[in-house]
DNA sequence: GTTCTTGCAAAAGCTTTGCAGGAAG
DNA sequence: CTTCCTGCAAAGCTTTTGCAAGAAC
């Protein structure tokens, strides 16, 4: 994994060289982690993903590097519960619905906050961001079923995701 | 701090009575602390009001009984940043706007949730509890001066509180 | 007296920091 | 050669846990 030359790793490493940032073997690796990650990636499996190619890398390097790539707005982290935060990049960024108890995550079409923004910045000149939380709730299997306790402190590796689909009626 | 039969308390400590829990000495005062406080108190600020009364109460306790008290139904806690949750008390429940740079806490009339939980209803079949996460954006001053980092993981109690006031045009 | 709570001490889990050596440009 | 990045080690902060002594009922 070292000349596959993805497009959209070439992308983001010109960013990087363009805010004066140097193109090293980690960032290289972290940045095509990101690229192919499937799904929300958590900082530790990041790191065993790097690590992977980079026997060496450091667990607070790729916390520094995730950090760097947030601040130059090319990543984007989102707590999806009680656990590690989740890592993506900034042009995937949408809104989760997570269950509470399954800890199943929908991904839910970005309009669907529109008239919240809308009223927010009408009363109060807010301008809102919703990728940074989850929205919490319950599932449909979990909302028939009698309350159990919160899972969303539990193993990250075990939470479902379905791929929302854009607007609709 | 000790007789003041505040009702609302009362009532808390008997729905603990009511769950088979034992009224002690620490969750009075943790009840009282709940009850009288007037923003979103952390976890360890509340250890510091408990402590004022109980000088010997621990950590531990506080988080245990927070859990309990959760449990019960009658607290409830949010992550409104990077840092330590807050709590309140679960009638007061309400969604947060926090700016991401000065940390501004704007209440959000719960109603502004709606068409979105409609949807998320209709379409997943999935039931929104707005209250454990903030929705995060920009206050009107921040929003407008160049990007600062976040500064969602300093001291809570630099936050400052608005009041939602009810549902308006 | 029995069961539930507490204090204490220790640890867990996630993340950040200081520093000196090493790589990138 | 200068500046930025890295590994290492240590600590930070919030929260959780095990256990034996103690309080509530």
């Amino acid at each position: 994994m070292d000349e596959e030359l993805d497009p959209a790793v070439e992308r983001m490493l010109d960013r990087i060289r363009a805010s004066r940032g140097r193109v090293t073997h980690v960032r290289k690796v972290l940045v095509q982690a990101l690229v192919s990650a499937e799904g929300h990636e958590t900082a530790d499996s990041l790191v065993g993903i790097v690590q992977a190619s980079v026997p060496s890398a450091n667990r607070s390097t790729i916390y520094r590097n995730l950090d760097e790539l947030e601040q130059m707005g090319l990543v984007v982290h989102a707590h999806l519960g009680h656990g590690p935060a989740s890592y993506h990049l900034a042009p995937a960024a949408h809104t989760h619905l997570v269950c509470r108890s399954c800890r199943t995550e929908i991904e839910m079409p970005r309009e669907w906050f529109a008239e919240l923004a809308e009223r927010a910045w009408s009363r109060y000149h807010f301008r809102v961001e919703p990728f940074h939380f989850a929205v919490l709730g319950r599932c449909e299997s979990c909302a028939s079923s009698p309350v159990k306790s919160d899972q969303l402190s539990s193993d990250p590796s075990r939470a479902v995701r379905i791929q929302g689909t854009s607007e609709a009626p």
